[in-house]
DNA sequence: CATGGGATTGACT
DNA sequence: GTCAATCCCATGC
């Protein structure tokens, strides 16, 4: 079972900490959200910024797609398009928590240890074997399926940050991360270093 | 057609 | 903390 349509076509404020929990699968890999950030045509930091082009084309398309891209001449970075058709609006999958396919996202990532394997955009689509070629692929019936909230993680809770590695609208606290993951990217928000010292 | 800028990562000081 | 690797595409001449 995936999410519908109807989930991808709201505000993407609101899509992005309801994906928290949420299972990403492409073939026998899996793993939870446990990181996103959210994109829309308002602000500079979000590719649609610039409008319609050949490269921004897939987040101005219908909601429930994929829109994945090149980082630094080396990342695949995967980003659920939201909000109705025309406009420009998406979620980046930032982190994981690897769930099926850990030995085969071992030997994607040359590493070893669990929290290694998603904790970012670029190991993420690494592991799960996502490249340039699913690109505007459906997420609703493509290779790409986003599910519903694990049953483990019915009560995640949302930090909310800044966005990473971005040199425009940095103010905007539109990154979500589920508190107590070990899996999220650096640099973690206060909060969930302060919960993460604490356990330990 | 040349240029420049990244929604990153891993290795290194 | 610094830095380079390396691809795609938007922009401007």
């Amino acid at each position: 079972m995936r999410l519908s349509a109807d989930f991808y076509d709201r505000p993407v404020l609101e899509v992005a900490p309801d994906l928290l929990g949420c299972v990403v699968r492409h073939g026998e890999t899996s793993g939870v959200i446990v990181e996103t950030e959210a994109y829309h045509l308002s602000e500079p930091a979000c590719h649609a910024y610039v409008g319609l082009t050949g490269r921004t084309a897939p987040l101005f398309g219908p909601p429930g797609r994929a829109y994945v891209y090149r980082s630094y001449g080396i990342h695949a970075l995967l980003n659920a398009v939201c909000e109705r058709e025309g406009v420009g609006a998406a979620v980046l999958i930032r982190a994981l928590e690897p769930l099926d396919g850990v030995e085969l996202m071992r030997r994607r990532r040359g590493a070893e240890r669990e929290a290694d394997l998603c904790s970012g955009p670029g190991k993420l689509s690494q592991a799960l074997g996502i490249e340039l070629d699913l690109n505007d692929t459906s997420l609703l019936d493509g290779p790409v399926a986003i599910e519903p909230r694990h049953p483990d993680w019915r009560d995640v809770r949302c930090v909310a940050g800044e966005r990473i590695g971005i040199t425009k609208a940095v103010d905007l606290e539109w990154r979500f991360c589920a508190l107590g993951s070990r899996s999220v990217s650096r640099p973690w928000p206060a909060e969930l270093r302060e919960a993460l010292v604490s356990r330990a």
